[in-house]
DNA sequence: GATATTCGGTATGGTGCATAACAATTATCA
DNA sequence: TGATAATTGTTATGCACCATACCGAATATC
């Protein structure tokens, strides 16, 4: 598997995002004004992380927001529709998110009607979650505008191989690290 | 450049840590019990992205613990001692922090004798920003951890080369998408 | 059948992030 | 010069996310 170069792997990070948008032209004469030194930043995995997490996310919220989904309602509804019948405490653990705040969560969806709760007859303490109709068809397309907006810009930037090995690694991070 | 397969492409991320921690061993006759099926969800790039961050946040804060060090407040030293003499807005802006936000952060750092402000005797309505000489002690008592015990991992886990071209790829994320 | 555990839910607090507004200071320019 | 606009640090405020403790109902354990 070949990785091929997106940027010089030492090349100086750009500022952030307000400061980009509002600073001026590098004047002539200043030689320490505009873009600030990075140093070991650059260098700092965890900071290119978060900035590239709040690049995607942002990326993920516009490409999807005719259908007014978040990344994490849209992991949800991903969810029930590949485990249909578990319940929320499941659901819950499996996103990493804790039960107390999946309440609130599902309460959003159930109103507007892309899920269901419906008591087990087996065990009337847990609640079975159901995609609806409705949800399943909002589903679609948004699984629609994520790969044909979001992820394919995605791949544009990086190429369909570097995509891949970037999810893997990010996989194994998540896993084992 | 080589990137060597970390984990298959394409295999079933694991369940949340949560879930992790708490699951049973699979029982021999349960067949839809433990871990549910991600689905399309281990193809989506934010989802890996995000939870491979908060992994590595979580890492950084216990390598750094002794320190009592954010990995926002480790960028802030660094960048401060990288760039004497900038104010509160520019050392904001590069790290995207939004300058309101930035007050009381600087307060934490000031009344723990890590840094000062000082008025700009050019501009004074500036602040301008400095390590002091425990700010700088810190500073390179964090560098050392972080770099021996935090992406020292991380080099272990994915390889120097993995580790490079991740960065990079993320770094081109942040800059270009 | 008594006790412990689990499930969904409520309440609550901490933290990060975003916007509006303000006094002091400086820049702009008629 | 002087009126107006812009900038700097700051406060106040609200929202979203995250974490913990706790509760009643239902189930599991023994």
């Amino acid at each position: 598997m070949t990785v091929s170069k997106t940027a010089s792997a030492t090349a100086a990070v750009d500022a952030a995002k307000p400061s980009r948008a509002g600073r001026k032209e590098p004047a002539e004469g200043s030689v320490d004004e505009a873009a600030l030194q990075l140093g070991e930043l650059s260098e700092l995995l965890g900071y290119s992380l978060k900035r590239a997490q709040l690049r995607v996310f942002e990326d993920f919220l516009r490409c999807v927001a005719p259908l007014q989904l978040t990344p994490a309602q849209f992991s949800v509804l991903l969810l029930l529709d590949k485990n249909p019948g578990r319940n929320q405490t499941e659901i819950a653990n499996t996103l990493g998110i804790l039960r107390p705040n999946f309440v609130a969560m599902l309460d959003g969806l159930e109103s507007r009607d892309l899920c269901t709760r419906i008591r087990s007859t087996n065990d009337r303490r847990s609640h079975i979650l159901m995609l609806t109709d409705k949800g399943r068809a909002v589903l679609a397309r948004a699984k629609k505008l994520v790969a044909t907006k979001h992820e394919a810009r995605l791949n544009e930037l990086l190429g369909p191989a570097n995509r891949a090995a970037l999810l893997d690694m990010l996989a194994t991070i998540a896993r084992e690290f």
